[in-house]
DNA sequence: CGTGTCACG
DNA sequence: ACGTACGTGACACGT
């Protein structure tokens, strides 16, 4: 018996977009080329060869007009248009079927149906083949037969039908699929059936009656609604079952012979992966770059080390949390040398790279591990954890998800921290496999770089920025406990009040800090009004229960419990938590986790310290300096003049450039009065506004935001327009160009790709644009404090300064200060932060010291 | 582990 | 008619 397999190639195709669609992410590759259907398409037709194993197999595409269309127009009518993004991928399925042997069928006027239809029917006329047919669409259940089955697939794996285990389910023939159809109708083809007749109903009267002729025939057995249903929609009957049939005399003209599976060419498909940058796939065709096969030495002398000029290294540690881990072992790569090396020999590691061009992955964890050793800075010359994101987005501190897509496969981190690291063997391959893959490819990832113009922000900005941050990080700030403590014994006696209060005013113990239970207490037991619904319950959040203040008086408790809870559980216990033997808190940096550019601060987050609250803001009194003083350098709305900057507008530039009160400045302009008349009130109003342009705001945002009509808001965002064109223009283009390029860009050319502009769903699309306006700003002012951050410390470096920058808050630097240091410092650093790029408006900073974080501000 | 909430710029 | 501001991290709750 010879096996024949038929696929559907329309509804693989299909399946594999719309599987992948949803998210709004659709894959593509670096040209902007979707490739989502094809990567699915082509996994699954690699399935179906390793599970088959077929001699013969084809695969059926749609092809222009189809009969069933141009004979009923109501055919697959209502239909939502292919997304353009799918047909696009559609001639590319081809090429690759093409590319690895498979032959595929297609002719006009007739569906991918059909042409399985007349295959099949070919097999059950020739007793020596067998027909098993691939697809998740149950029309073409109809075409089971003694020599044809199928493979229904569903979300996940597939039902395996034949004839028999068919009529086990269903009680009737295959073939009587299509009467099923005429009668229940498809919504999905638009075929009408008889209108209030469904499967079941469908089905039980086939099971009686046989055909949709049978039905007919003894009509007068019928009873009651349905027979009356039934004689109404005679017609649309018959016809849905034309419709419904399947052609099986496609005129193809071939014969098995033309349908036997040949041989891959691996040189045709490599190409058409490599366009479609479908690495882990290439991996099957030994890609010369990335191999999962090497070859080391094991160290056990360092006179065995020898290595080239260039050279990779990799540091495997026993936690993700550099300043504690252990080292559990050390990868050393050159371009033919492979060396695993035992932890002990770290201590050995300055040595080996002095004078070396040295690469690696993570280089900041490196740089701490040294100093946590006592042992020499190694100059590394090129981070690849760093230039991936750059590069892609791209945020793990994990490189086994950088390697998976491009065929290496090592253990996941997580996976060795569950084990262990217990795979001893394993674990040196997959070190090995690690720097050497740093090793290999870091030639790509640079003229990636320079293509995408970011080698700059690469070399100048985010490289030299990885040992501030270890300065930074490694340094840390001290944290007075007792001063800690003190604040959360009084948030504790003020809870214990408050919780009593509350409860009595409630008439019931509850748990505050539940939401859920929080709702029900006051939406339904106090009978507060207007309780808005999230997903879980009640919106019980601060701004809602702002609105109800003055309505009961247990709202104003509540959120003062919140707002002590708040303090104690996040600022004072784990803060408390996070010291390190020597005192001091050791925060991590992340340099690769934003998708604007701008750090991030974990294990404890130090950038979002209370401050906008008295309450929160006395926690600012247990950071204290390790040596006299802390300076607060902040940059005065520098988001607001890079808008001013990229915009041009002539308005914003001067009133810059005259130095004025910004906020002040539009209140006047909005309000029409002069400077002089504004109000606290106004000058807040204009903030808000402001504020919201730069996130690309609605009305109703802004006009839930300041407690007004979103009429009014709108109105504000009218005149805000009026006043400053320069900038309407800017988010009108900046917009524009995102939709054109699928990417923006800042000024220092860090790229984000916004695939949300893609997605068919309003809301994504919109939150893409918003996304659009605001992160060239954002972005902008990141580069600027992270490129201030490295001349900075340079600086520091070459004066002998001792002083260190500790903390950076987005847009703000926290240095710990020497008194006799103190007047020095602040000129350098203020001088540098203002004049680090030149705009059409001046950088202006704010300086602030103080003998803790609460007095510097 | 997802959701709600709230801290920061 | 839709649903409503950009970027983060941490905690408590409840399934």
């Amino acid at each position: 018996m010879k096996r024949v397999i038929l696929v559907d190639g329309n509804n693989l195709m299909f399946r594999s977009y719309y599987a992948t669609a949803y998210t709004g992410n659709i894959m593509k590759n670096s040209k902007g080329f979707p490739t989502n259907a094809l990567y699915g398409f082509t996994t699954m037709i690699n399935k179906i060869i390793n599970e088959e194993q077929p001699e013969y197999i084809a695969v059926a595409f749609d092809i222009g007009k189809n009969f069933r269309k141009q004979k009923y127009d109501f055919y697959k009518k209502g239909r939502a248009s292919t997304p353009d993004d799918l047909i696009k991928q559609m001639p590319i399925a081809r090429k690759i079927l093409d590319a690895m042997g498979i032959k595929y069928l297609e002719l006009e006027p007739y569906e991918a149906d059909d042409i399985i239809g007349t295959l099949a029917k070919m097999a059950d006329l020739d007793k020596e083949y067998d027909a098993t047919i691939i697809s998740s669409d149950r029309d073409l259940l109809q075409l089971i037969s003694a020599g044809t089955n199928i493979k229904l697939l569903k979300q996940t794996g597939f039902i395996k039908y034949n004839q028999e285990t068919f009529m086990d389910e269903y009680k009737i023939e295959p073939i009587k699929i299509i009467d099923l159809k005429a009668l229940a109708g498809d919504s999905s083809d638009n075929i009408p059936g008889v209108r209030g007749i469904g499967e079941k109903t469908a089905l039980k009267l086939l099971q009686e009656y046989q055909s949709l002729e049978g039905i007919y025939e003894h009509i007068d057995e019928i009873k009651g609604k349905t027979k009356e249903k039934l004689v109404e929609d005679r017609t649309n009957a018959f016809m849905s079952k034309e419709i419904a049939t399947i052609y099986r005399d496609v005129p193809l003209n071939i014969s098995f012979d033309d349908i036997k599976y040949k041989e891959v060419s691996e040189e045709k498909l490599s190409e058409i992966f490599e366009d479609l940058e479908f690495y882990s796939l290439l991996k099957n065709f030994k890609k010369k770059e990335v191999s999962n096969n090497v070859e080391y030495i094991e160290v056990n002398s360092l006179s065995q080390v020898i290595l080239e000029d260039e050279v990779s290294i990799y540091l495997e540690l026993s936690e993700e949390n550099y300043h504690k881990a252990d080292i559990i072992g050390i990868g050393l790569s050159d371009k033919n040398h492979n060396y695993y090396l035992d932890a002990l020999y770290f201590k050995d590691i300055p040595n080996i790279l002095k004078d070396k061009v040295v690469y690696t992955y993570h280089a900041k964890a490196l740089n701490i591990l040294l100093k946590r050793n006592n042992l020499e800075a190694i100059n590394i010359n090129y981070d690849l954890m760093i230039s991936s994101y750059l590069l892609n987005g791209f945020t793990k501190d994990d490189i086994a998800y950088l390697l998976l897509p491009e065929g290496v496969h090592v253990e996941f981190y997580e996976e060795n921290l569950k084990n262990h690291f217990e795979n001893k063997d394993k674990l040196k391959k997959d070190i090995i496999l690690k720097s050497k893959y740093i090793f290999d490819t870091r030639d790509r990832f640079i003229n990636d770089l320079k293509k995408e113009q970011m080698y700059e922000l690469f070399s100048n900005i985010e490289m030299p920025l990885i040992s501030v941050l270890a300065d930074m990080e490694y340094f840390g700030v001290c944290v007075d406990s007792n001063v800690l403590d003190e604040i959360k014994k009084e948030a504790e006696a003020k809870l214990e009040v408050l919780s009593k209060e509350i409860y009595e005013i409630a008439g019931i113990e509850f748990n505050i800090a539940s939401p859920k239970q929080l709702g029900e207490v006051l939406f339904e037991k106090l009978g507060l009004q207007n309780g808005k619904k999230n997903q879980t319950g009640y919106k019980t959040d601060a701004s809602t229960l702002q609105k109800l203040r003055g309505k009961h008086p247990i709202i104003d408790l509540i959120l003062e419990y919140r707002n002590y809870s708040k303090i104690i559980s996040t600022y004072t216990l784990s803060l408390e938590n996070s010291k390190f033997p020597d005192g001091k808190i050791h925060t991590i940096f992340k340099q690769n986790l934003t998708r604007t550019g701008r750090l991030s601060s974990v294990e404890p987050n130090l950038q979002n310290i209370p401050i906008r609250g008295e309450e929160g803001r006395k926690v600012r009194k247990a950071f204290k300096p390790t040596y006299d003083l802390f300076l607060s350098i902040d940059y005065s709305q520098i988001e607001l003049r890079i808008l001013a900057h990229i915009s041009g507008d002539k308005e914003l530039i001067d009133a810059f450039k005259k130095g004025a009160d910004i906020h002040t400045k539009v209140a006047a302009d909005i309000y029409g009065v002069s400077e002089k008349e504004v109000t606290k009130r106004m000058r807040s109003t204009a903030k808000a506004v402001i504020f919201g342009i730069v996130y690309g705001i609605s009305g109703f945002g802004l006009g839930e935001n300041l407690n007004i009509s979103p009429k009014e808001a709108q109105e504000f965002i009218k005149k805000y327009y009026e006043l400053y064109p320069g900038v309407k223009r800017y988010m009108d283009e900046i917009v524009k160009e995102a939709y054109e390029t699928g990417s923006v860009r800042t000024l220092f050319n860090r790229k984000r790709t916004i695939e949300e502009l893609n997605n068919r769903n309003y809301m994504i699309r919109s939150s893409g644009e918003r996304i659009a306006l605001n992160t060239p700003i954002q972005g902008t002012s990141a580069d600027i404090i992270k490129k201030a951050m490295v001349m900075v410390f340079k600086e520091f470096e070459k004066q002998n300064i001792k002083s260190k920058i500790v903390l950076q808050i987005h847009d703000e630097l926290i240095i710990d200060t020497l008194k006799e240091e103190e007047a020095l410092v602040t000129s350098i650093v203020q001088d540098v932060m203002e004049n680090v790029v030149k705009l059409s408006v001046p950088l202006k900073v704010g300086i602030a010291k103080g003998h803790d974080l609460y007095e510097a501000k």
